[in-house]
DNA sequence: CCCGCACCGTGACATTTGTCAGGGCCGTCC
DNA sequence: GGACGGCCCTGACAAATGTCACGGTGCGGG
């Protein structure tokens, strides 16, 4: 409590619990840092960040209520003294970009090494930028979604796992519209399947927004 | 080092850096604890079971080489005197049951409080079992698989998203019989879709062995 | 022994899915 | 204004998918 006035202050956003409270327990372990706020839900961060002052906030982007890339904007609106770490399972390469234009500062994947995560935090306080190399590579090679806004909410709305009259019933189209936005994805995807085109899609974060 | 002679021993396996290296800072805050080993992968596990002798094991289901239940075996045949608690992200109904008939003492999800895991790891030394409450309802409710073993594994081979004539080949079967033994997973599922059927498969943990 | 059951296969069938060629309605940009 | 492109729809077609009925093989239990 009295190590000092000058520790970064950190807000931790995770759904797991147990990776919440591990991540605190390594955090907490540096010296110049400290962890503040703990929420287990993307619609937490700001009103938590509005009462706790975080310096930087590391946040997950699975989480439920509102995912990691919408938290990054509604806190970096909300609260733009505080930095944003995007620590995140999978690195699917559209995440990240999403993760940029949203406000972030920083983007690590959780299976780089657990050293690296402390420098990660005081770079993005000293106002740097980090990304995972490899990531930002592919990210540059996978691009952009190709994907158009109403392909992209059929491809979303087809993970449910329903049939084309289901879709068609759900998003107030016609069938032969569905088919025809499943067609354009499937090809514009490369893949062979409507159930490959949806896992082609939301490996490169295709299927995130909204 | 000098706290004592009677810390229990642990050793950690979990794919991801970062939650290792967390959840080893968390459990090395407690006194009689320590942790000795940590592997990134399934089948360095009994290797590195073998060389530290832990007390207790952590182990995540989700792992590359060997997934925690086929590690949860394999270690309790190579290393007895050292006990399993399974630790993962997903409460899948299945997953426990197959932990448990692996030999497993303990079963915790990740969603769990960090608070709770380091008695976890007590009671699972003191031999105890350690079970979560609610996960254990689900797991009496959705009962054993259904699904025969070659519906499960052309189920699983299925996930890949491939076509019913890429499914023949890589199985070696007649395209007839796939569909034949597609439809029954189907049915026995309460599916409409293959793909329907693959998710609901998946959730109840029946895709796991082999 | 006989029955049930998992398993493999065949063939035929209805349904669903994916594709293609159209056409019309709106915006934006040149 | 005209061209372009996203979006919606239609209708028709081929391919893939799911279902059904059937026969045949082993294996284990009553």
């Amino acid at each position: 409590m009295s190590g000092g006035p000058e520790r970064i202050r950190l807000l931790l956003a995770d759904d797991q619990a147990l990776v919440r409270g591990a991540l605190a327990a390594l955090l907490s372990l540096e010296e110049d840092l400290t962890v503040v706020a703990e929420v287990g839900r993307g619609d937490e961060v700001v009103p938590e960040a509005r009462r706790s002052a975080p310096d930087v906030a590391l946040l997950d982007v699975e989480m439920p209520g509102l995912d990691g890339i919408a938290a990054t904007a509604a806190l970096r609106a909300a609260v733009p003294a505080c930095r944003v770490l995007v620590v995140t399972t999978f690195g699917r390469p559209g995440y990240l970009r999403r993760a940029m234009e949203a406000g972030a500062s920083g983007f690590v994947v959780k299976d780089t090494p657990a050293r690296q995560l402390a420098d990660a935090v005081r770079r993005v306080h000293a106002g740097l930028r980090v990304v995972d190399p490899t990531l930002a590579a592919e990210t540059l090679a996978a691009g952009t979604s190709p994907l158009t806004e109403r392909e992209t909410e059929v491809l979303r709305t087809a993970r449910g796992g329903g049939t084309v009259a289901d879709l068609a019933r759900a998003l107030h189209l016609s069938e032969g519209t569905v088919r025809n936005h499943l067609s354009a994805a499937i090809g514009k995807t490369g893949a062979r399947n409507r159930a490959d085109a949806i896992r082609v899609a939301e490996r490169n974060g295709w299927l995130l927004g909204e």
